[in-house]
DNA sequence: GCAGTTAATTGGATCGTTCCAATTTTGTCA
DNA sequence: TGACAAAATTGGAACGATCCAATTAACTGC
């Protein structure tokens, strides 16, 4: 009780033994004898000490449990449950989390890394804002940090990456569409240059080959990745000398608007117009229509993205490896496919 | 390059100086003379020097400048929005945070709570799991660190408190359904025994009473505060002898059930039926039909609870105080008083 | 040019822990 | 009981910064 702080040496005191002992006891190393253990551990509780782990990591030259990550936009719910899967394996492996929204803007990021370096985290993983250059992760990498890119990626950097597979999971989409009778096929929503957007966009255009079917430039439209980007790109679509009868969705959020767009036109989206969204939020099974759209498994996704960090950090040896995480079509009932009867509901 | 760490000794024997005048250098100390200040910089810059604050820490009796945030559901749009609020401000206040997701549960909370002692957090802000006793925080709170409850509360604790004004928020609502034209309001979704729950119920029974109408116990239908919980109890209202002609919602999340349940049923939301949410979620703008809500303003909540907190670090006696954030309804299309030409859509 | 200030700088001691080598205690066996 | 090994315990030196008192350098004014 003296400056308020209870130490172990506080604790060595009122248990008659050394802080060397005491420091043993925290550690549960077997070289102490039982007895004494219990006892240590019994004044541990009276005295209401907690441990120091600033205090034991600057002696220890291994690195310390905090790991840092880094989103572009939390309030979008896909970057919200990659966050919550990352929480839940660095929870259970004893890690606690640095986690910051850098809001799409570069300046904050680069702020927001180096107050982690500070911090002396272990590793980081990381959505990149746009615009994030490999030099912004230059230093990290440097002094031998392990680092996990997810979604986007950075080109230039040595660093671990963990990407859906966009032209699978597109080329899959597109097709579905085809097989389901569509011949105009467009292509809505998202910022034209991002690596995410042109590998989807590639992936649409070859499965338009492959089903005989000309791939117009005019039938890709660019807005922003957002629900009310969506509504734009379907309102500009609808204008076409030769409207699509389907279209593919950079992301849920577009689709969702692409539907409001749709309804506020007077068609009903998946009677009238077929809609394939991107990502499977939550929202896209619940909503009316329940959205078919191309599973990322985002909580999986920050899950794996998370064990693939806690692997580098334990190997010591900073090996950079691209994993790309597959995708699969959820058919649902927005592109039309499901007959009304099919309509499932989840009420619990 | 001793042991691929860089310590200020090694800039201090690099810029010829001592290690007490880097230091200073570190501090920006008006003590130090300009010309040493800059050399002294330039060779951190050299060095690569990284500030270690692990370190500074241990000597500096003043708190660390982290700070830990829990919320109990990260997935929900609401929360998200409430910790990027705190995010914003924590950042330009130089505090970092680990922020953590309890998913509801005590016990994942309660060791979170540990971890970030142990890690000699400056304050905490959470919103509660349910079912946390007061004895969750008893340590935290005898050790003198400042505890921000937001949202919900726990009974008994000696924490501040920033809660939105349920009661006169779901009044307001009611009051407006009320001058709509409708006399069978009903409440729909949330759970139960919870006192955000009970604070807008008694919000919508008092307008009622004031409207003199009745307060039916079978108008309230309690089911979970999500999109599945609002169908579900929309289903059961309709069902009633004298089904409701309007309900207001638990949160947005269980408003956009009951959209979804009223379509399946075949009547429109808006049009055939009142509807009113809660919270103000960003997808309360752009859905179809919009929804009327009563904003409570997540980001701002967070950004103010973060205020409070700092203020309450910086003043270092923790004086426990309850703030009630005012919230406003806002009137969009979903309880119909908006005519259809009025329909307003945001298209970029 | 020297006393008296003020401005800069500096060497320990220190924060709370872990690690290491050294020491003490206990146990075993002839 | 003494010799030796094994088990348990311990004091001091780190880790990388800050703080304090003390020292040195640079200015004043007369």
């Amino acid at each position: 009780m003296n400056k308020g702080r209870v130490t172990v040496i506080d604790i060595a005191r009122a248990a008659g033994v050394s802080k060397s002992t005491v420091s043993l006891v925290l550690q549960a190393s077997p070289l102490v004898n039982e007895a004494t253990r219990a006892k240590v551990n019994a004044t541990i509780r009276e005295l209401g000490y907690v441990y120091n782990r600033g205090a034991a990591n600057l002696r220890q030259s291994a690195s310390s449990r905090i790991i840092g990550i880094i989103v572009n936009d939390l309030t979008n719910s896909f970057f919200a449950e990659l966050a919550v899967g990352m929480d839940m394996v660095m929870q259970s492996a004893g890690y606690v989390q640095f986690l910051s929204n850098s809001a799409e803007s570069v300046d904050r990021q680069r702020e927001v890394i180096a107050s982690m370096r500070e911090h002396g985290i272990a590793g980081l993983i990381f959505s990149p804002a746009r615009g994030t250059e490999a030099a912004d992760l230059k230093p990290l990498v440097a002094s031998g940090i392990p680092v996990v890119a997810v979604v986007r990626n950075v080109v230039g950097a040595k660093v671990s990456t963990l990407f859906s597979d966009n032209y699978a999971g597109a080329k899959d989409a597109v097709r579905h569409l085809i097989a389901l009778g569509h011949r105009r096929i467009a292509f809505l929503g998202g910022i034209s240059n991002t690596t995410v957007f042109t590998e989807r966009v590639q992936g649409w255009r070859e499965a338009l080959a492959e089903g005989g079917l000309e791939a117009q430039n005019s039938l890709v439209i660019a807005t922003t990745a957002s629900r009310a980007g969506g509504v734009a790109a379907i309102e500009r679509a609808l204008l076409l000398p030769e409207p699509p009868t389907a279209a593919l969705c950079f992301n849920d959020a577009a689709a969702f608007g692409v539907c409001d767009g749709l309804r506020a036109a007077g068609k009903e989206p998946g009677r009238d117009f077929g809609v394939v969204g991107f990502d499977d939020v939550i929202e896209a099974e619940t909503a009316v229509p329940a959205l078919t759209t191309v599973s990322v498994d985002p909580q999986g996704m920050g899950r794996r993205a998370a064990q693939l960090l806690l692997k580098q950090i334990n190997a010591g040896r900073v090996e950079p490896e691209a994993i790309v995480s597959s995708v699969r079509l959820v058919v649902r009932q927005s592109c039309g496919a499901g007959s009304n009867d099919k309509t499932r509901r989840i009420s619990a």
